[in-house]
DNA sequence: TTTTTTTATAATAATATAATAACACTTTTA
DNA sequence: TAAAAGTGTTATTATATTATTATAAAAAAA
């Protein structure tokens, strides 16, 4: 059963849609909290993808551009306005199919069914991105090289995440913390510290130890 | 008006392509040639690239690695089977976008508005600088020179940094010692001077000990 | 020329930054 | 409820980078 993830802040529809899809033989669910939408959705493993333009905090462009970094699951965009300009933007940051509201749920139905029977055909679309001397799973947040896979934390996971969408690239120190910890209670330098240690001990139980390159004054990198 | 410079080799879709883009608003020109491919490219100094994968000689992967060592310009892939996409997303290599043909024009208009949208906004974080003699790759805080590549330390960096972005202008050692050290406790002027060193040592390294030059009394100057 | 000022070089010392290890607390799992 | 896993804190150690110091060289001024 293809398990459809509903990304839509408004509680009514999104109960609405969960009914319906899993009336129609989907296995629906509505995301709760958006406060990590990107990874929250991602771990997710979701076979489709709803989602809401006009979000919360986050918007939905920003969201879908993310998961197409590392993701090739099929989405649908919901918004509001109907303009073609809309459109056209949507499939531009990696929208496969784009529904204005109020939609015709049947059509949406429709556009739902072709889109899980194209993406079957275009093979699997596993949430993994390749690095070159391995690669990270993202829906089960593990690293994995030959054979041997190890599983990651949250925190040593945000890390090499964050770390792997900019690869080589220098990331500050500061952005790092940004980025786990946003703007939580302030948060010691040195815990940062402390986790890279712990990721790096859990890479080199693949031999990985030294793909991530401290450069003392300016940050880390990832080769 | 914005430049598209279309790389591919069959002739009537570069027609087609050129004539539907020079309609909506950009100025559009087909590259001819295909013997010095990326050179050409880049001489054309276009704000956008339209690349096809499969050229005669070269390859297009190799096109785009080549190019994004020494420029930042958005680049579309045109591939013709839809599995490519997958691979190319994966192995990264830095295209921005990337179109199956036969391609909607509708789409790939968007895709060209979007991107050339997002460009100029990132505009200050470019993260290669091109000098002339050398690249300064701001993002790696590394010098390249042909196929050699020399990391810089924080201060080596700044200094470095700050004479490029005045290039061919003197700035004055007190300048150089406000950039880097700002409010601090006043710093040694000697310092500074042992720093430039420590930067020259590395120029050394790449040939290029003599680009910048010291105006006695007066600063330094980039050549 | 000689003297003075400014910059370069080399070697050493200092320090800031990050790595490591051990512990404490919380949450999850069994 | 106990055990395990995960995370943040503190304390200590290591080290890369940077500053300092001392001396030499070069340029400008006398």
């Amino acid at each position: 059963m293809k398990k459809i993830l509903i990304v839509e802040d408004e509680e009514k529809i999104r109960k609405e849609l969960e009914i319906f899809l899993n009336k129609n033989g989907f296995k629906a669910k509505g995301l709760e909290k958006f406060d990590n939408t990107v990874e929250d959705i991602l771990r997710e493993n979701a076979d489709l993808i709803l989602l809401d333009i006009n979000l919360p905090y986050i918007d939905g462009l920003y969201i879908c551009k993310e998961l197409r970094k590392t993701s090739n699951v099929p989405i649908i965009m919901l918004t509001s306005r109907d303009t073609e300009i809309d459109e056209l933007i949507s499939l531009n940051y990696g929208a496969d199919q784009y529904v204005t509201k109020p939609y015709n749920i049947q059509i949406l139905l429709a556009k739902i069914i072709g889109l899980l029977k194209r993406s079957q055909n275009a093979g699997s679309n596993q949430d993994k991105l390749n690095c070159e001397n391995f690669i990270l799973n993202v829906s089960q947040s593990a690293i994995e090289k030959e054979d041997k896979k190890i599983e990651l934390t949250k925190n040593e996971f945000r890390i090499l995440y964050y770390l792997v969408i900019n690869k080589n690239k220098i990331v500050s120190r500061e952005d790092i913390i940004n980025y786990l910890w946003e703007s939580e209670s302030f948060i010691d330098d040195n815990t940062l510290t402390v986790n890279m240690k712990r990721l790096r001990d859990k890479l080199e139980e693949l031999d990985l130890q030294d793909i991530i390159e401290t450069k003392r004054g300016q940050g880390y990198i990832l080769r």
